[in-house]
DNA sequence: ATACGTTTCAAACAGATGTTTGAAAATAAG
DNA sequence: CTTATTTTCAAACATCTGTTTGAAACGTAT
């Protein structure tokens, strides 16, 4: 009889129990790093029994590789790469430099400010920041899937700029280099605000931040 | 009678122990970090006993606090700190930008490449950014102890080339943002080697990102 | 209503971890 | 040599970990 009348019933227990699993991670691997969040902590925090994450994903490194993929999805809709989005690669080289200079720098800042300012918090890039770091399987995964597309679209805007070939190696260290800004702050975000001597990104720091990355060529 | 005589003796063997620990937990640390590393493994590669973690520094943690310490030290002695200490803060001023602009570069290429080819390989470095950047003690030790003085001396330089003040949040900011990218490549090594296409950072690798850091202003 | 597959749950399990213990060995001092 | 102190070592300990188990609760279809 109760079929669709019933809330809980647009979508089964499982997949709830299986999201808010996913959310627990997200949010205690965040905090505390994988190998220091327990199953018993995921549990809890995902309101459910200590058998549920083998039950669901086979075990704690399956539910390591849900959440990732769940990010890599969320970073490509709205990640850094919406704001690469809205980049038609093909009309890049019709740009005057100042134009595409213009474009670049403001797709550093809106892609630090929304990695600063994210639904779960600045936790949730900088765990996928770690894990990107990291190395191992999840790496490559995580740049096949999410980075590699990105920095491509980057490397033909530095390439625009440098009048040079977007698969060079020089557009590429070039490239990887304005990534590292962004990226390192984020990742070293303790030590970073203990050198400029903040609390946090928060009001209008990310934007400052954003004035001085590196991206002129001339 | 046996003094001085046994060459055993230079230094107790208690010493010796707590260096060989010491060693192991760099080498060991650095390559599968502190989580994966068991005191069981620690005390083998020191080719010593299980309980001598414990007797000599009280625990597992007291030895990586013991290890910070002499990689703090050593950073000082040998690392990018070197390429810095040649650099007299008073005479700063006296340069022409064009001096200076040469001066940062060559620090930032020097500081790269050592981190990058040091005595125990790559992991060295990248062991104590790890601990840098994971946040809490050990990152404001490390701050403290090393970074701080060496960023100082940065923002002296980036001051001067932008005509500004070396507390400054402008030059804070530009200075941090210079650190990141040589940090991040050390860091994230196994994503940048996948975005460059390379296999490390041999040869003149280290030296082509070096011609390509961003430290120019005018 | 009954039977069936799915999902939850409490309890127990097996393994690894860091630490402690107490005796043996090595070294230093008397 | 004898004694006292320091250092090593093997074994046992206590705790925490991820996982498994089997029964109970739930929902669904016959």
């Amino acid at each position: 009889m109760v079929k669709q009348t019933d809330e809980k019933q647009v979508e089964g227990r499982a997949e709830q129990t299986r999201q808010a699993l996913i959310e627990a991670a997200i949010k205690l691997f965040g905090n505390k790093g994988y190998d220091h969040t327990s199953v018993r902590d995921l549990v809890k925090e995902a309101g459910t029994n200590l058998a549920a994450i083998n039950y669901h994903f086979g075990g704690k490194e399956g539910l390591r590789q849900a959440t990732i993929e769940f990010l890599a999805q969320d970073f490509k809709n709205h990640g850094p790469g919406q704001a690469m989005a809205a980049i038609d690669p093909a009309n890049i080289h019709s740009l005057s430099k100042d134009e595409a200079r213009q474009i670049l720098r403001q797709v550093m800042k809106s892609a630090f400010m929304q990695a600063n300012q994210r639904k779960f918090g600045d936790k949730h890039a900088r765990y996928v920041l770690r894990e990107l770091v990291q190395g191992g399987e999840l790496t490559e995964y995580f740049f096949d899937k999410v980075f590699s597309k990105q920095f491509a679209l980057l490397r033909v805007l530095v390439a625009h700029l440098t009048d040079d070939d977007p698969e060079s190696e020089t557009t590429r260290v070039r490239s990887i280099l304005i990534v590292a800004q962004s990226a390192f702050l984020n990742l070293a975000q303790p030590l970073v605000l203990l050198a400029l001597d903040w609390e946090d990104f928060s009001g209008d720091k990310a934007d400052i931040i954003g004035e001085h990355f590196w991206v002129n060529h001339e």
